[in-house]
DNA sequence: AAGCAGCCAATTTTT
DNA sequence: TTGGCTGCTT
């Protein structure tokens, strides 16, 4: 039942290793598993009792270390019931604990494994009457979350309060940024959100009905499942003896990427026995936006006396020639990072830039040298394209549908995000949690004539009796619509009777199919695969909720590879994010142009430009033997205007010699900024800039400190007037700002004009 | 008063 | 491709 829970049948069909890496490994750790680690691996999984740091390099066989650790313990008569593993995705965890159990055997399976918010979920299904909860709460996914933030807006007078009031998606940002960052939200606004002070009041006024709403109709997002369960263990010793009890031994991976609500839930629970392992690398922190730290890393021997450290240095991965583009990237963060990395594989290529027209030549050439690369006997599984953003995709995959090359896309939109799934989610959770107001609202909105107005006053009445079914028999509906609205009653009536899932969703399809041809008349074929694949999902699940969880927790991708069972030949192309983790012979790395990667949206804070940078190096550490780097030097904005692109300056700062550069010019239509002169594009990033956006054309631009002196009046594109403090060397300033105080500016990225 | 059609703008990363 | 806003219609 659990295992059911916590991993579904539904496999999304990627791999997680490839599968050669996999047999091998297999081959090697059923002999004597142990002999094959190094001595840092080893002395690892040897430790069994008292907390464990392990600070895990890139391709440092991380993944391997783990496996066999949990091998390790359970031959050391540790039952595998009181294990838990904690990943990032569940897809990690199955795959770690398929891999321990093809070596010892399935009792292996009886290990809790699974992201956080999936293992909180689990537990708070049996204690969230601990903080007021019924066990059949609702998981709101973000789409959810911003939906009731809109009907608050709406219900609070707030909607029509002028352009400069935030959207409901910079609501939820604050909302969810105060909690994940543990910063009070007062702090937060002023010093991220300045902008939004003037409505400090009222975005507190819609944050505290936010949660009210939700505990009045037993709903939780995602930070609830984390706070909630935090606040169980936290003021109920009975419990957290429990669970501390039941889980004895613990392991963490990608530590870096834990925020504090998670370290102190792990805490909580080791705080009796203290055996935790924890494996992270903290350059390849990439989740801060989501209030991820990786100061935990550091912290971790502070919090437990007598931690054991281990560092795995070595790479298996990577060419060494790769490994010294990759150290060079990451050399040069602000942060100082320990680590160095060395491989003995050795004989690779230099990775190569490749500096294209525009992204329609970027697209071809990456799909020409696919082929290529095929041709030459490189799998497609065994290549992946990676990107900052989901969109950065969109030419690419028309090119390769045009040579009929088969692919994955991984991050970016999910099927669950799409309105017609949503649609038919609606009804399936009203059969778990009839209080759902907020999935009411979205089913009564598809009557027509039902505007928002009359469907708040519908869901207003359905508390108003012991069950919804007597509230809904009693409305009375105006005659417009009644006919309409007693179907749905009839439907609703009927479906939460069906017993399995499957037969619950065919009840709703029988109602839904004409609405959903009248709402989505202009493609409502093209979207009718999505419902097709959903049927098949759900197909497999015996239990409501458990399909319910799984949607919100672990969304499947909206490409359709749920239906595709043949085992084709499969490219990868995905967001950075996406890719944490995983591996592969070839790697493209496209749209490295300044504003692209790192993205234009990071260049306010210093912290986030960082970030952006190691979300370059964990892009380029994936990559075992080929490494190719593109970008556009042209592109093209929604409104059609043209843009000149520079190189992304992470790399145009890169000492030479560690890339080759390749392609660009044109017949010297763009000048002779041509990459055979790499020397002098690559020293001079922003002194190319042809950005033609408008600007304020106050002063001019700062490129250099030494253009800037002491007590100099300066205008920042955020935080405005402002005075030079301190020099501190030719890129780097301190400039305070009257309204937000001492911020370090990067000249290379903040753009600093002369007041 | 509420619904609805049509126009314009914006668009990171994820549990 | 959605989502917010405006102004027209029921």
């Amino acid at each position: 039942m659990r295992q059911q829970t916590l991993f579904p049948l539904t496999k999304s069909s990627g791999t997680f290793q490839d599968d050669s890496e996999k047999k091998i490994q297999n081959r090697e750790m059923k002999s004597t598993y142990l002999d094959q680690l190094n001595s840092s691996q080893r002395e690892a999984v040897d430790t069994i009792d008292g907390p464990v740091l392990v600070i895990a390099g890139a391709g440092s066989g991380k993944t391997r270390t783990l496996v066999c650790r949990l091998v390790h313990l359970v031959e050391n008569d540790i039952s595998p019931d009181s294990i838990l593993l904690l990943t990032f995705t569940r897809k990690a965890a199955h795959e770690m604990i398929g891999r321990a159990a093809s070596l010892l055997g399935d009792s292996c399976q009886r290990v809790t494994g699974g992201t956080f918010h999936s293992v909180a979920n689990f537990l708070l299904r049996k204690y969230a009457h601990y903080v007021g909860f019924a066990s059949n709460f609702t998981i709101l996914d973000r789409a959810d979350a911003e939906g009731i933030i809109n009907l608050l807006k709406s219900s609070l007078g707030l909607s029509g309060k002028g352009k400069r009031f935030p959207s409901k998606r910079v609501i939820v940002n604050i909302i969810s940024g105060s909690v994940n960052k543990s910063i009070p939200f007062d702090e937060l606004i002023s010093s991220q959100y300045f902008h939004l002070v003037e409505y400090i009041d009222d975005l507190k006024k819609i944050r505290d009905h936010y949660i009210q709403f939700k505990r009045d109709h037993g709903l939780m997002d995602y930070d609830d499942l984390l706070v909630h369960f935090h606040t169980v263990l936290a003021e109920n010793e009975q419990v957290r003896r429990e669970v501390s009890e039941r889980f004895r031994y613990i392991m963490v991976d990608e530590y870096q990427d834990t925020n504090h609500i998670q370290a102190a839930i792990i805490k909580l629970i080791a705080s009796d026995h203290k055996n935790v392992m924890v494996v992270g690398d903290d350059c390849q922190s990439i989740y801060s936006f989501r209030g991820a730290d990786f100061r935990n890393i550091m912290d971790f021997p502070d919090i437990y006396p007598g931690t054991k450290i281990v560092r795995l240095e070595q790479n298996y991965r990577s060419s060494q020639e790769i490994l010294e583009a990759t150290n060079a990237i990451i050399a040069q963060a602000e942060e100082r990072y320990t680590k160095k990395l060395f491989s003995s594989i050795s004989g690779g290529e230099r990775p190569l830039l490749y500096g294209a027209r525009d992204e329609g030549e970027q697209a071809r050439y990456v799909t020409k040298m696919i082929m290529q690369r095929h041709e030459q006997g490189t799998p497609y599984h065994e290549m992946a394209v990676l990107f900052r953003s989901g969109f950065h995709s969109y030419k690419l995959e028309l090119e390769l549908t045009n040579s009929q090359i088969h692919f994955e896309k991984r991050g970016g939109l999910k099927l669950t995000e799409t309105a017609h799934i949503k649609d038919v989610l609606s009804y399936l959770r009203l059969a778990s949690n009839e209080g759902d107001s907020l999935s009411w609202n979205r089913v009564l909105l598809q009557l027509p004539k039902v505007g928002p107005k009359t469907a708040q006053k519908i869901v207003g009445t359905l508390r108003q009796e012991s069950d919804v079914l007597t509230a809904l028999k009693k409305f009375k509906p105006a005659p417009a619509w009644r006919d309409n609205f007693q179907e749905l009653v009839a439907m609703f009536d009927d479906m939460v009777k069906k017993s399995t899932p499957l037969a619950k969703f065919e009840r709703v399809m029988q109602y839904y199919e004409p609405v959903f041809e009248r709402l989505y008349a202009d493609d409502y074929p093209s979207r009718s695969r999505d419902l097709e694949q959903l049927k098949a999902i759900i197909a497999d699940y015996k239990d409501l909720q458990g399909f319910l969880d799984d949607t919100a927790l672990d969304p499947p991708e909206s490409s359709i590879d749920v239906l595709d069972k043949s085992d084709r030949d499969t490219l990868v192309l995905s967001t950075v994010h996406s890719a944490k983790g995983l591996e592969w012979d070839t790697v493209f790395v496209i749209h490295l142009a300044d504003g692209k990667f790192p993205s234009s949206h990071s260049n306010i804070f210093p912290e986030q430009l960082e970030e952006e940078r190691r979300l370059l190096y964990v892009a380029a550490t994936r990559a075992k033997a080929r490494l190719y780097l593109t970008y556009p030097r042209e592109t093209i904005a929604p409104d059609r205007s043209r843009h000149y692109s520079t190189l992304s300056p992470f790399l145009a700062q890169l000492p030479q010699g560690l890339i080759q550069s390749r392609g660009g010019g044109y017949g010297g239509v763009y000048g002779s900024t041509t990459y055979s002169g790499q020397r002098a594009v690559l020293q001079q990033p922003s002194s190319t800039e042809h950005d033609n956006k408008p600007r304020k054309s106050a002063g001019a631009k700062i490129s250099s400190t030494e253009s800037l002196e002491l007590g100099a009046a300066v205008k920042h594109s955020f935080f405005g007037s402002g005075q030079v403090k301190k020099i501190k060397d030719e890129k780097t300033v301190d400039v305070f700002f009257p309204r937000h105080g001492l911020k370090t500016l990067r000249l290379d990225y903040a753009k600093l004009e002369l007041a």
